[in-house]
RNA sequence: GCCGGGUUAGCUCAGUUGGCAGAGCAACGCUCUUGUAAAGCGUAGGUCGAGGGUUCGAAUCCCUCACCCGGCUCCA
């Protein structure tokens, strides 16, 4: 019998009968991996465990506890929700369907414009149990373009995809159905369900089974806000019982860390409806945070080599003219109020005041770079169903520089304003930090093309040289330059897009900035927006977030809580209590009116860092019952000991940078 | 802006077919004087998001608007 020879990913290499699939691999490798296999990497292009193999690949077995593994199973799983729904509703069209970051969704269109509601997911997903329990298998099955259009005859939005394919217009959309390929491969489950993709997938639906339907979505065909809107289905989909449930039970912690739920727990700040859509009101609990965030950020810039500048909440429309923002952003600005001298605008950015400031007076290469910082507060028209918490809001605090430097300066200064901006993120409590470099939008840009490429590149060879792991993003970029954007990843792994450091060769040149050089000639200095919080509000709402509530000491609004145990300890407790304050600390007292459990509780969750608990044997040597949040109850500490504690505790947490 | 779901006491949430507005916690008062995560009793608290409509009667049905939530689109 003829035997073919296949290599595995650690070198060695297997024979096999020919006509041997990879599941026969797989097989003949284990039972274990052959149970455990989706997939398969044939020579680097992922294919169907079915699919025949020719001697001399390469075979790698994609096992469902990997992500590429997950990956199939989901774009699986999607197929199957597919067919449910067809099924359900009969003459539901159906689009696109990939596998996304712990899931997949699918996108329909109903017929006669019905909707799905929560109560239809049920349904759904009994229907998809069932096919699953049938056990149909994939079949792939490869087609010419015309085949293809005659078989999706009642799909438009398929056709569109074979269409745009087989004429070589596909984007990535279309890409995840089809892959770029020169036929069009369909999947088969059963003699009605057959849908376009280029896969793979699981041998069965058999395969399947450890999803959930999330939730429902309206999505526009093909992303374009002008097209259709269709109805899209967000599931979860993972190799085990145990990894979903693994996975909703994240989802459930991160729920229990949402800003917005903890911001009217902890009385930090609220939105009244009154004030309208996407602003906020601080209370004095988050006021202090925000005082404290505040302070120490002027503080670092301070000794940074930052002038600190102050900027009116208005301007006259002019100003936006030169700058652009009116021809880019008019809609996302809030509407003009029309006065005596012309036409003015709340400021949706600080940089055109800036510039003012730096062209006030002539100025010397001697003043360069020349960083103005300012907390400047903005007013953006955010549209109304882009509102979120505080992670998007209408008016918002910036933590705003703009610094002005010649080309020479141009590469330290970005890469000493990368080491500055990690520098402050540490005393917040983040460690891990990546990059993305955003590129010039090709339909939204000002500028030379040859500016736009020394900026970049400035960019570039800064991250290179801070040794900075960073992602390309193309045509992201602000319309006046590119930039580099920090990501920080927070306790429970998840990523926050925070700083910001953009290059900016076109703003000076729009406002004609100038300072006269060594040379005695005029020069147009390059100038660099930084927003290191970037918004206050924001990064507020991360911090709520990534400390679930529970703010390291320097930054709690209540650092400590005098609790006396009855009623005879009051006047003790009060000592105790204008001892911290005299040393600076924020401390506050609750009287023995209720039980001392019961204050412990209250305390515990307001999540305080310590609980001061002080009783007879306190007051007779002068000691404390400390109860650290999160740590363990110690009896007859010292006052002074207890000072010296928490004033080490906080000049340790700052003392990261 | 678009699709879908919401809004009842400070918070979390019940409220049947359209028929007297409810609970727990919090607040306040009294009793208890307490040693490490919820003492007991009592009191008060509401234009049921706003406005309009249908109805003998609307928290409940219909319309408009505001705000919130999940997405889409957008994000200087």
């Amino acid at each position: 019998m003829a035997e073919i020879t296949i290599s595995l990913p650690d070198g060695s290499q297997r024979s096999l009968p020919a006509g041997a699939t990879a599941t026969t691999l797989a097989e003949s490798i284990g039972s274990r991996l052959a149970k455990a296999a989706v997939a398969a990497v044939v020579d680097g292009e992922e294919r169907d465990l079915g699919a025949p193999l020719a001697g001399g690949q390469q075979v790698a077995i994609v096992t469902a506890d990997s992500e590429a593994g997950r990956h199939v199973l989901r774009h699986s799983t999607a197929h199957v929700m597919a067919q449910a729904v067809t099924q359900l509703f009969p003459g539901a069209k159906f689009s696109i369907g990939p596998a996304i970051a712990d899931g997949f969704y699918y996108d329909f269109d109903l017929p006669g414009g019905r909707t799905f509601t929560e109560a239809d997911l049920a349904d759904i997903e009994a229907r998809m149990r069932d096919i699953i329990k049938a056990d149909q298998p994939f079949v792939r099955d490869e087609l010419a373009a015309a085949d293809a259009l005659r078989l999706f005859a009642d799909q438009p939005y398929k056709c569109e995809i074979i269409q745009r394919v087989s004429s070589g217009a596909a984007d990535s959309d279309d890409a995840a159905e089809l892959g770029n390929a020169e036929t069009i491969s369909i999947y088969r489950n059963t003699p009605e369900f057959v849908d376009l993709c280029r896969g793979p997938h699981v041998p069965s639906t058999g395969r399947l089974g450890h999803f959930k339907l999330m939730k429902v979505a309206g999505a526009y065909w093909r992303g374009n806000e002008k097209g259709p809107m269709l109805q899209r289905i967000y599931g979860t989909a993972w190799e085990s019982k145990a990894a979903l449930d693994q996975h909703l039970h994240r989802l459930e912690e991160a729920e229990k860390r949402d800003h917005r739920k903890l911001a009217v727990e902890l009385d930090l700040l609220s939105f009244p409806q009154q004030l309208g859509g996407g602003l906020a009101v601080w209370h004095p609990k988050g006021g202090i945070v925000r005082k404290l965030m505040e302070d120490y950020s002027r503080e670092r810039h301070l000794n940074g080599g930052y002038q600190f500048v102050f900027t009116p909440h208005l301007a006259n429309g002019n100003l936006f003219e030169t700058s652009g923002h009116l021809s880019w952003y008019k809609d996302g600005m809030y509407p003009p109020m029309e006065m005596d001298n012309g036409t003015y605008y709340p400021k949706p950015m600080n940089c055109p005041m800036h510039c003012l400031i730096f062209d006030s007076r002539q100025r010397s290469y001697r003043e360069l770079p020349l960083r103005l910082f300012e907390l400047g507060t903005v007013y953006r028209y955010e549209r109304a169903g882009t509102l979120h918490g505080l992670m998007r809001i209408r008016g918002f605090t910036q933590d705003d520089s703009h610094i002005y430097c010649t080309e020479e300066q141009l590469q330290d200064e970005i890469i000493s304003l990368l080491d500055f901006v990690m520098s402050v993120l540490r005393a917040f409590g983040f460690t891990d930090f990546t990059a993305n470099l955003s590129t010039k939008d090709p339909q939204k840009y000002v500028g030379t093309d040859e500016n736009w490429e020394r900026a970049t590149e400035a960019l570039r060879m800064s991250l290179e040289k801070y040794d900075l792991d960073y992602k390309i993003k193309e045509g992201d970029a602000a319309f006046y330059g590119p930039k580099i954007d920090i990501d920080v990843k927070d306790a429970i792994g998840r990523t926050w897009q925070l700083s910001t450091i953009q290059c900016d060769f076109n703003l000076p040149e729009r406002f004609g900035l100038e300072y006269v050089g060594a040379d005695n000639n005029r020069h147009r200095p390059i100038m660099l927006h930084r927003a290191l919080f970037g918004s206050i509000e924001r990064f507020f709402g991360v911090l709520i977030e990534h400390y679930a509530g529970a703010f390291p000491t320097w930054l709690a609004p209540l650092q400590a809580r005098v609790l006396p145990v009855a009623e005879a300890h009051q006047h003790y407790a009060e000592e105790v209590m204008a001892r911290l304050h005299q040393e600076g600390l924020r401390v506050d007292l609750a009287e023995a009116n209720d039980q001392l459990g019961k204050r412990i509780r209250a305390a515990k969750m307001e999540k305080i860092p310590y609980v001061l608990v002080v009783g007879d044997d306190d007051v007779a040597v002068g000691t404390l019952g400390v109860n650290p949040r999160g740590g363990e109850v110690e009896r007859g500490v010292a006052l002074d000991e207890f000072v010296r504690r928490v004033v080490d505790e906080v000049r340790a947490q700052l003392a990261v940078v």
